[in-house]
DNA sequence: TAGATTGTTGCACTGAGTAGTCAACATATC
DNA sequence: GATATGTTGACTACTCAGTGCAACAATCTA
């Protein structure tokens, strides 16, 4: 799932057409278009700010847009900030091992 | 600790100068300067690319630095993109859950 | 005591990179 | 055949990391 498609996918289950929901978010819709269609070269994605007001206007997770857009989410970035100790040794772990300390959670 | 104290630390550590620390990293010494009195308007830190230069010109850690600048390090963040799900509730923890399922991985 | 070396700070500026635009076209719907 | 929709490539505008200078203060050293 790419946050192309996934925004597509509410767009269209909010009936709403590019030029309206570009309007609602102040971009041109072609943006949008292009956004949709990753057509944006490498690096050049949607601001954190647009993606924002994305999220607000379609009533979607914005954490969940956010991490599909490859930008770590700012409540997650100020946990990292505040415990790299930890965050630096979690970061290292293998998917089983953090699937462990998931399980262990519960 | 912050990113400019840590800086001067390393600086003075290696007996270099700001002129010389800043020749060799291909900045201005006024703007080294700045950073290490944090004398840089919000938000407008120095680069990425810069730090790593720092980090190898100090032979500092490089992530501690990117730390220190409110910057996710590279290998964490391909961590968070690459498992949203683990380390959404991670970042939701308290201190001391995090203390305990550190404890846990020893 | 003068000259070299180092650091501080304000301010106006620049250049690169990237977020976003615009014109033109295609396709579907009614 | 108008009206609404989406696509694409070339272009532009803005942000911001970093510059460069000027004027100044504090050491050090010969």
């Amino acid at each position: 799932m790419t946050l192309g498609q996934r925004l597509r996918e509410l767009r269209k289950s909010r009936g709403l057409s590019l030029r309206e929901l570009a309007s609602r978010v102040s971009v041109g819709f072609t943006y949008l278009s292009k956004i949709e269609n990753h057509k944006l070269e490498e690096g050049h994605g949607p601001s954190e700010k647009l993606i924002h007001m994305l999220a607000v206007e379609l009533d979607g997770d914005e954490e969940e847009l956010l991490l599909l857009a490859e930008k770590v989410p700012e409540p997650i970035r100020r946990r990292v900030i505040a415990r790299p100790d930890a965050f630096r040794r979690l970061a290292e772990l293998s998917d089983r091992k953090l699937d462990r300390v998931l399980a262990s959670l519960d």
